[in-house]
DNA sequence: TGTACATCAGTGAACGCGCGTTCACTGATGTAC
DNA sequence: TGTACATCAGTGAACGCGCGTTCACTGATGTAC
């Protein structure tokens, strides 16, 4: 922002849109410290001033990655919710998550990488889940008694068949094409939590 | 085997065994050829004679964690193949599936981390469900009709709930204990597949 | 059965590289008076 | 409004490290006669 150049004004999130970009195309392995840093303009030491090792510049990373996922899954609530909004609603937002995972391969696994995160994911994900979940059952969409646990039961299936896709192992299995795939398992979730249109 | 020490007689095999010992507690990626090596008592260099590169060696690796998978889900098969001892089988390769991600989650992170396989699996995770499926089919204990895809219905799901319970995102979300979590879930997969007992 | 020799599976030294991290430093920013 | 100064966010040189990979080599193995 500024024109001089000694102070940066905002290195931390500047360094964590580089790892992004670097992510995207080579993996969050791929990412290092020194290599961020020069991309930004800046010496490799400066990144200690915003994170204390390189741990914790990759959890920010990943944690910005997943925030970039439930973004994705945010869809502009009805005004008013029916039982078909709601299942709709539900619905869009598996499918969205299919859609990053296989657009955003990169990004979506280091989503998922083995960090630790320091705050809470804004937006979250999980949360997007569990307030479409509830507006199926108080629509009617879905009874009230497979609530519980059901964010697990709809990820899990959602989580399971984008690993799946991106998989090498799996692909050679795969025989129908994505979109047939998407449709499959996510009927199997409306089954497996009893939701009706 | 042999006394002389020049000749070590199986490398390829004993560094796969190595790297999956390294895997086991520090993850595929802290794998390195060179600390393989060591490990195995032979000279960095010699490692070329039997792969080709880094990536054929985490790709060796990798496939080999992916049978010790398949190997955990393989089970004795009922002499006379009953509605029940299908449903039996099928729910107990799901359970193993889950258990080992649980007990062994870098194996599990491994197996299906992303590298070419150069040789089919064997034994097969993949079969293997799907000759568990193919018997419920026989027994009657599921409609021929969700035959199609129903390894991915049943695969995402499992692997989805493993995945989930081990990342440190998702853990604090998770209420519930890790048992009854595998049981909502393959609870889940029976009813999608409308699979009965 | 014994020997010559091609092949194979190791050795070990060397290479260049990029990495994470430290340290004493310096220039810019913003606050108190 | 102007100045003194503490604080903050950078610099840049240096460190030691382990890595993947190459190369010319050597010792063991096994096959042909």
């Amino acid at each position: 922002m500024a024109v001089s150049s000694y102070h940066h004004g905002d290195l931390a999130n500047a360094v964590i849109a580089a790892g992004l970009r670097r992510v995207r195309h080579r993996g969050l392995d791929a990412v290092s410290g020194r290599e961020l840093a020069g991309v930004v303009g800046v010496a490799p030491s400066a990144i200690y001033r915003h994170f204390t090792d390189k741990d914790q510049l990759r959890a920010a990373i990943a944690q910005a990655a997943r925030e970039q996922l439930a973004r994705s899954m945010s869809q502009p609530k009805a005004r008013t919710v029916t039982k078909a909004s709601a299942y709709a609603r539900f619905r869009a937002i598996g499918e969205a998550y299919i859609d990053f995972a296989l657009n955003e391969p990169r990004l979506y696994a280091a989503a998922f990488a083995d960090c630790q995160p320091s705050r809470e994911d804004s937006p979250s994900g999980w949360n997007i889940l569990a307030e479409a979940l509830d507006a199926l059952v108080a629509t009617g969409a879905m009874p009230k008694s497979r609530r519980a646990g059901a964010e697990i039961v709809a990820w899990s299936a959602v989580h399971g068949i984008s690993d799946m896709v991106l998989l090498p192992y799996l692909q050679s299995r795969l025989k129908s094409n994505r979109k047939h795939l998407t449709t499959q398992v996510l009927d199997g979730v409306m089954r497996s939590l009893e939701i009706t249109r």
